[in-house]
DNA sequence: GATGATTACCTAGACATTCTAAATACATAG
DNA sequence: CTATGTATTTAGAATGTCTAGGTAATCATC
C-alpha cells in the first residue's frame, strides 16, 4: 500500500469534512485524516496550518483557543454556515469530477 | 450544468488517456476533452500546451509535426512505452484516491 | 533530573501546476 | 476584406502543497 499523492484542491473539503463531524485542532484534524483514510493519506503540518488560516479569512471556519484532554493549549477549528454551504459545493464539485473523470478514463473500452 | 473546477494533477492523467485512444494535435485533445466530459471540463490552452512540453521532456510522449485534415501544420502527439506506463500508475492514483475520498466523505452517515 | 517521544503550533521559501491574456499565422466562408 | 475557426506559443500571475526547519510543553523512563 503506497502512499497516496493528494491533489491541489482536495484537502479543503477533507479539512471541511472532518469537521463537520466535530470541532478539532489542527493536530486532531491531520490524525484524524490519517485514520480515517487507513493511512493512506498524511496531510504535511506546512500544508495544514496555512489552509486553516486560509479558511479561516474566507470565514468557513472559525477557532478558539482551549485546553486538549492531553493537557495542553490548542486552537480548535469548528465549522461556519459559510462553511457548511462550502461544503456542500466543493463534494457537489468533488461528484461531478468523479463522474467526469469515470466517462473519461472509461471511454473506449 | 456549472463548468467544472479541473484540479491540480489530473491534466496529466486526462491526455494520456486521450493519446492512449490515438494521437493527437493539441488543438485536437482540447477538444476530445470538451466532448468527451460533455462540455463539462474546458482546458485553456495556456494549461495544456505547457503541460504537453513537460510530458514530452518526461519521456510520456513524442510528436512530430504533420497536416491535419483540414490542411494545416499541427504537432501531433503519442503515447510512449513509458508514458503507457505513467498512465497505469496514474490512474491508479486516482482511483485509490477516490476510494479514500469515498471513505471520508461518506464516514459518519 | 536528563533524555527522548509525543503533542501542538508556526513559518519561510521552494516547487509544481493551472490560469489569464496576449500574440502569431493560415484557411475558409461570407 | 473581414470574420471565424484552426493551431501553436509564451509571459506572468495566482494558487496550493510540500520541505524543512523552529518553538514549547507534557509524559515516561532511566
Amino acid at each position: 500500500m503506497t502512499k497516496l499523492n493528494l491533489l491541489q484542491g482536495t484537502l479543503d473539503l477533507i479539512v471541511l469534512r472532518a469537521l463537520a463531524e466535530q470541532p478539532l485542532h489542527g493536530y486532531a484534524i491531520a490524525q484524524h485524516i490519517r485514520e480515517v483514510s487507513q493511512q493512506r493519506l498524511l496531510i504535511e503540518e506546512g500544508s495544514l496550518y496555512p489552509a486553516l488560516y486560509r479558511m479561516e479569512k474566507k470565514g468557513w471556519i472559525g477557532s478558539r483557543w482551549d485546553t486538549t484532554d492531553k493537557g495542553r493549549r490548542a486552537r480548535v477549528y469548528s465549522l461556519t454556515a459559510a462553511g457548511r454551504e462550502q461544503l456542500a459545493a466543493e463534494r457537489a464539485n468533488w461528484e461531478a469530477l468523479t463522474d467526469v473523470m469515470a466517462r473519461i478514463l472509461g471511454q473506449g473500452e
